[in-house]
DNA sequence: TATATCTGAGTGAACATTCATTCCGCTCCC
DNA sequence: GGGAGCGGAATGAATGTTCACTCAGATATA
């Protein structure tokens, strides 16, 4: 058997479970048996339970990125990067709602709140992730409405993230047209 | 003593706690403990945790809904009501963080996806809440964006929260002209 | 055979809930 | 006035369950 296919298997079936249940909701029992391993298995392969919470969204942030990801990116405009970054990431995820599931909860706990502040304070120091080098461009161009980093992100990712989750919860349905326009209307909150 | 000082004393206790400590971080010793009370009296008042947790929700939510009433609503604008509601429920939410720390967590679990699903079988009915009603106006008066209710929603009310939420978690300050500017973004967001 | 991997019954801690008992304020009779 | 008796309110130790995690032994691999 190749080298980790028990913790690829682990990893899916806890992903998953999660995504339906919650953290509180899935046990390592549930987790070992649907992933069809002994108990102490998963404990070969994460340290604990938390650390398969805080393993699974890095698998789960990594494919994010990817699919934010694209080749002639430097040479958009702010407009266009917008546009592509907040569609993609739209897209993303209505088309993967387990990972979107798993992020919601994993952003609405302890786990998330400590992972917002620790990013929060390396932005200071200027390591910016995608998201954020976008709006400060956009601020420093005088392109977006002078407020906060922070205010921008709301206003432009919030309604996003709300979306996708209605979507998902089956309250509406999304299509290209519809996805469009909402982007649009993002737009409209943040450009000046 | 009055009616019920102890039933008192066990809401605003587990408000508490459950703000701080979430659901399942918060046990009913923690908040038998904290009230003064015996572990048994809590279940003289509420017959189950799940029944705590329900009641804690109906005290926030009626709490915040008169923080939204004012008089002369029926003879505002669109605009106006539009105004007056986003300003009013941000600075609700940064007056009574417990309140709204309480909310965050019940909206982002299985009660609270409940309580959205049945509120949204109930405005299929037309038995819409105050919200509902202004973006229904706005639709309608051809004010708005031609957008589906829940898009408009997530446009003009998601980033209220998340910035309610930033401000509370400390990663900026909203002050007066701050709460106008956003609010006026988000009517940029889903006006025409 | 020797080493690495895997297993799942077992462990102790934590939890929501129960219930036998105690407490306390009240009424009613002497 | 006072004390006996009553009943709802309050208590918290006890209960049964669930959980994350362990480890002695089984199994696969080399």
């Amino acid at each position: 058997m190749a080298k980790s296919l028990k913790r690829d298997e682990i990893i899916r079936v806890a992903l998953e479970l999660i995504a339906e249940h919650g953290f509180h909701g899935t046990s390592m029992a549930m987790v070992a048996e649907e992933a069809k391993v002994g108990a102490g298995t998963i404990y070969r392969y994460f340290e604990s339970k938390d650390a398969l919470i805080m393993a699974l969204f890095k698998e789960a942030e990594i494919k994010m990125q990817e699919a934010l990801t694209v080749k002639p990116y430097e040479h958009f405009s702010i407009r266009e990067r917008f546009f592509y970054l907040h569609t993609s990431l739209l897209r993303y995820m209505i088309n993967n709602p387990i990972h979107f599931k798993y992020l919601e909860q994993f952003f609405n706990s302890p786990y998330g709140i400590k992972f917002r502040r620790d990013q929060f304070l390396k932005d200071k120091k200027g390591e910016s992730h995608t998201f954020l080098k976008l709006f400060s461009e956009g601020l420093s161009q005088g392109i977006m409405k002078n407020l906060p980093l922070v205010v921008l992100f709301a206003l432009a990712l919030g309604p996003i993230m709300d979306m996708a989750r209605d979507h998902i919860l089956g309250f509406f349905k999304l299509n290209d047209d519809l996805i469009t326009q909402s982007v649009e209307a993002c737009w409209d909150a943040v450009k000046k």
